[in-house]
DNA sequence: TACTTCGGACGATCAATTAT
DNA sequence: TAATTGATCGTCCGAAGTAA
């Protein structure tokens, strides 16, 4: 297993995506630049279309799971947090859909010294400063600290900060601090649904997933059904259930026997299908 | 053209280390 | 004790290969 670290992020609790572009995936209608910012969700998009010509592009985080299910993590594709995910849904194993068992941390693992934390060169703040590319420095007097590291600045958009729901308002500087500066949103993206075929894996990253609408300028893309793992049990389409148009008016799954794999029953005379991957896979655990 | 496979980039976690 | 660092481990993107 690979391992090239990244900088840890805090674990922010939304979806985040890019607009990077896939063989597999479909882009949304509306070409959008996503920066990453630790304080922002990354599903937001700071800067319009074309606001930006000469900005490099900057690829937001991308949101993991906490724990993939083992039919994805064995597919290496992307899961979600609900049992079923929307992964084993769609291929119609729902009850095969169980999370995966994490490896215990080695302990007692010794370290070389760590770093100096010695104020020079060492601190964040000087970091930070020395990353703001350049020309687009914060303003004299800004607070070094307050600059999101991949955020470049920008003057405020002369909207007001919009609310985002879930996330909580800026919270005020207390006495004696400089104020945190936050960037002005103005603009959501307008989630477009994936289309059908594809087993729709390279939703996310790239992809704005339709059931977040966290802006408030654009009226959202409106869902004519919840997603499927949102309806109730016995509401949602699973694999002992004839296929209806999925949440956005396709059908989502079982796929055609012609995909590969086989449709058959169990033992208890349920419906069951799956793909010869999926056949072949149930066998093959990955060494970890 | 659709689907599968899998290498590796990237994110999350947390023990070890350092600062206060 | 709190804060920070950095290694480990897990997730899943996306290119390449294969099948229909």
């Amino acid at each position: 297993m690979a391992s090239v670290r990244g900088q840890s992020g805090e674990a922010d609790e939304e979806p985040q995506h890019d607009n990077s572009p896939s063989a597999d995936s479909v882009q949304p209608q509306m070409t959008m630049h996503s920066v990453s910012y630790s304080s922002m969700p990354m599903h937001m998009y700071p800067f319009a279309p074309g606001m930006m010509p000469n900005a490099p592009q900057i690829r937001s985080k991308r949101r993991q799971v906490k724990n993939a299910c083992t039919n994805c993590q064995k597919a290496c594709k992307k899961c979600d947090d609900a049992r079923p995910c929307l992964r084993c849904v769609k291929y119609g194993i729902g009850e095969e859909c169980v999370d995966s068992q994490r490896k215990e941390r080695k302990k007692g693992i010794k370290r070389g010294p760590y770093k100096k934390r010695d104020g020079k060169n060492n601190n964040v703040e000087q970091q930070l400063d020395n990353a703001v590319p350049h020309g687009m420095g914060m303003p004299p007097g800004m607070p070094p600290a307050s600059v999101p590291p991949t955020m470049p600045y920008m003057g405020q958009m002369g909207y007001p900060p919009p609310y985002y729901g879930q996330y909580p308002a800026v919270p005020p500087p207390k006495p004696g601090e400089a104020p945190a500066y936050y960037p002005q949103f103005y603009l959501a993206p307008v989630p477009h649904p994936p289309p059908p075929g594809q087993d729709g894996d390279a939703v996310g990253y790239g992809q704005p997933q339709p059931q977040y609408y966290p802006a408030t300028f654009i009226a959202p893309y409106a869902q004519p059904y919840p997603p499927t793992y949102m309806m109730p049990p016995h509401h949602r389409p699973d694999a002992q259930m004839a296929m209806h148009n999925g949440p956005y008016g396709y059908p989502m799954y079982p796929k055609p026997p012609s995909a590969g794999g086989s449709i058959g029953r169990d033992g208890a005379g349920r419906v069951t299908w799956a793909t010869d991957e999926m056949t072949r896979r149930r066998g093959r655990a990955r060494e970890f």
